[in-house]
DNA sequence: TTTGATTACGCAACCGATTGCGTAAATTTT
DNA sequence: AAAATTTACGCAATCGGTTGCGTAATCAAA
C-alpha cells in the first residue's frame, strides 16, 4: 500500500510552500493562475486526494448532514431520502442517515453518534414511542441546526415540514360521508404522532359535522404493518355491527386489511369503503386501487434539505420560520366509490 | 456556543498529561484503575466528546464503511441496508449510505465520495448500466476491502454474497411449465446484470429441458418498474400468439403488469400464469397472490456485512472467499396455479 | 540493603490541512 | 524616480487525539 499523497508531497514537488498547494487547490485569489494550474495538475499527476479529516479537524465543519429516521423501508421514506440526497449532493453535502427502527432508545444512540460526527445540520422524523426531544437538545445547545419533517414534535426552538394531517384526515372522512358511510372505522398509528393524531382529529371532526357519532371501538391503534391491517380486518370481521367504511392512516396496512375483508366475502366499496393515505404504489396495484392521499414525499426531502443547508450557508436562516406546509391532495380511486 | 472540551481541558483540572486522559478513556492497561475512574468521571461531567476526526486523522482509519446501492426504495434493498446497520453497529461501525440511481456516472462519483472519506471498507450492489469495475480498482489497490452483493460483477479480485438467481429462474419456469405453460414470456431488466441474465438463462435452461422454443419476441427487457409491467402488458396485449404465462424478474413488475392485463380481461392463473421475484410485501397483497422466489434481503446485508467486518478486524480475510450463495426458494402462489 | 522488575504516567512528535500575518518583488501612481 | 499599492507566496501556529519512548516511584527478589 503506497502511501498517501499530501500536500506536502505536493510542495516538495514543486518548490512551494504547503501553505500555497492548500490555497492553490481550492481556488485562492491570492494564488497566480500559473502557479495554480501547476497545482492541479501535479496533484492529479500525484494522485493527491484531501484528507477530511485533517480539514474537517482544523475547519470545525464537516460538509456532513444527518438525517434520523424510523425505518427505510417505506416508499414515503426512500422517496424523501432520495431527495436529500439530491440536494445534499449538489451542495457538496454528505449524508448520514441513521434509523431509529421506530424506538428511542436507537433514536438517542442515533443523534449521540451524529452529534459525535460532528454533522453541520440534522433533519428528523421521530419514532413512535418518542415523547419529548430532550435528546435533541444538544444540537440546539450547540446551535447546530435542526428540522423535524413528517413525524414531529412541536416545539418553539425546532422548525418543521408537514403536510396538513388534520386537513387531509378530514377530507378523506368527508369523502367516505359522500359516499354514504356512516359507520367508518378508523386505523391509525401511535396517537403520540402528530401525523396519526391530527388524521384522526380530522376523522373526528368530518363525523361531528355529519352528525355521525364516534365510539371507541371505531379507533383501531396498531403499527400499520401488512400484518396490523390483517389484525384490523380480524377485529372488523367480528364487530356485531359492520362498519361500511374504513380509513386507514397508511397504504400498507389499508391494502392488507382490504385483502382480508375480500377474502371474507366483503365487497370493496360495496360493503366497505376504504381509503388508505400517502399515494404509495401498493394503492395502485391492489384491486380495487386504494382511494389515498397523495403526499409529496420528495418535494418534503427537498425543501427540508434546502432549507437546512442554505441556513448552514448563510443564505437565510430557518428560525425565522415555524413551520412549513406541503400541499396534499385526495386522491379518489375505486376502493372508495360506492357511488359510481 | 460553549467551546469544546478537550483531552486538555480533563488534563488540566485534574493535573494529569493529556496521554494519560487519551489512553485512561479507553481503557489502557498502563492507567490505573483509579485514575481511570478519576478521568471518566470528569470526562461526563465537562460533557466531554471524543473528536472523531482528530482521531481519525491520527489514528488513518474510521470505523466507517461505506455502501453503494442503486436505488433505496426497493423492499429487498431497504432490508439489506437494515441488516448492513445493524451489524455495523454491533460491531461500532458507522455506515455511509450512496444511491447510484442506476447510474454508472453517479456510481464512480459515490466511489470517489466514499474514497475521499476514506471509508474502512465497502459493500456494494451495482448499478443497471455498469460494465466494469475499473471505478472501483481504487479501493483494491489500497486494499480496502470491498464485497459486492445481489448485483455484482465477476472479478477475481472482489469476492460476492449472492444467490443462485440461475437456479431460481429455472425453478419458477419449470414450475410454470409443470402447470402446463407452453409459451411463456421473461420480463426482465439490463442482461449486464448478473441477476436478470442469470434468471433469463435458467428460464431458458428449463424451456429447452421441456423441448419448448424460446423466440426473442418472448423476452421483454426493461426497468422493471410499475411503468415497465403496463408496457409489458400492453406489448403481451398485443401479440397475435398470446402467451400463457409470465414470468417477470421482480414483483413491483409483475403485479402492475397483472393488474393491466385483469383489467383488460384476462383471467389469471386460467388465462395467463404470472410470476414474479423478490416476495415483496405486494407480492402478498395482489390479487391474487402472486408465485415468487423469496429473497434472504436481510441475511444477505448481514453476510456481507459480517464478512467485511470480520475481515477488517482481523478475524477472518475476506480474499479466501470468492462467492456466496445463499438460499433462496420457490413461494408458490395462486398467481400460477392453474391446476389447483 | 542492593538490584531487577513492574507500575503509572509524562514528553513530544506526529497525523494533514488551514490561515493570520508578514514580506519580497512586481506594478502602478504621482 | 521615489512612493504607494498590489501581487504572490512563505512562516508557523493550530485543530485534538494518539503513541513510542523515557522515567520516577513502588515493589519484589536476592
Amino acid at each position: 500500500m503506497q502511501k498517501d499523497i499530501t500536500i506536502y508531497d505536493i510542495a516538495k514537488e514543486l518548490n512551494l510552500s504547503a501553505a500555497t498547494i492548500s490555497r492553490g487547490l481550492k481556488d485562492h485569489r491570492s494564488i497566480s493562475e500559473e502557479t495554480k494550474k501547476r497545482i492541479t495538475l501535479k496533484a492529479e499527476e500525484m494522485g493527491y486526494r484531501s484528507n477530511t479529516f485533517a480539514s474537517n479537524l482544523r475547519q470545525k465543519k464537516t460538509n456532513t448532514i444527518g438525517v434520523i429516521i424510523p425505518r427505510m423501508n417505506s416508499n414515503f421514506v426512500s422517496t424523501v431520502l432520495a431527495a436529500v440526497e439530491k440536494v445534499a449532493n449538489d451542495f457538496g453535502y454528505n449524508v448520514i442517515i441513521s434509523q431509529s427502527i421506530e424506538n428511542v432508545g436507537k433514536e438517542k444512540l442515533n443523534t449521540q453518534t451524529l452529534f459525535d460526527n460532528r454533522v453541520d445540520g440534522v433533519l428528523a422524523s421521530i419514532a413512535y414511542d418518542t415523547d419529548n426531544t430532550k435528546h435533541f437538545d444538544k444540537f440546539i445547545k450547540k446551535k447546530i441546526p435542526l428540522i423535524f419533517f413528517d413525524r414531529i414534535i412541536e416545539s418553539d426552538d425546532i422548525p418543521s415540514v408537514v403536510i396538513d394531517n388534520f386537513k387531509s384526515g378530514y377530507e378523506l372522512t368527508q369523502h367516505l360521508i359522500e359516499q354514504g358511510c356512516t359507520r367508518i372505522v378508523h386505523i391509525s398509528g401511535n396517537q403520540k404522532r402528530n401525523v396519526y393524531k391530527d388524521r384522526f382529529e380530522g376523522y373526528q371532526k368530518a363525523l361531528t359535522e355529519a352528525s355521525i357519532a364516534f365510539s371507541d371501538d371505531l379507533l383501531i391503534e396498531g403499527e400499520l404493518t401488512e400484518g396490523a391491517g390483517i389484525q384490523a380486518a380480524e377485529t372488523i370481521l367480528k364487530m356485531e355491527n359492520m362498519p361500511d367504511g374504513i380509513f386507514s392512516a397508511n397504504d400498507i396496512c389499508a391494502a392488507s386489511c382490504m385483502q382480508v375483508l375480500k377474502q371474507n366475502g366483503i365487497r370493496i366499496p360495496e360493503d366497505m369503503a376504504i381509503t388508505g393515505f400517502n399515494n404509495d404504489p401498493v394503492s395502485r396495484l391492489t384491486e380495487p386501487n386504494l382511494t389515498t392521499v397523495n403526499y409529496p414525499a420528495f418535494r418534503m426531502g427537498e425543501i427540508a434539505a434546502t432549507n437546512l443547508i442554505n441556513h448552514l450557508q448563510g443564505v437565510s436562516s430557518i428560525f425565522d420560520t415555524h413551520k412549513i406546509i406541503l400541499k396534499s391532495e385526495l386522491l379518489i380511486r375505486e376502493s372508495s366509490l360506492k357511488k359510481k
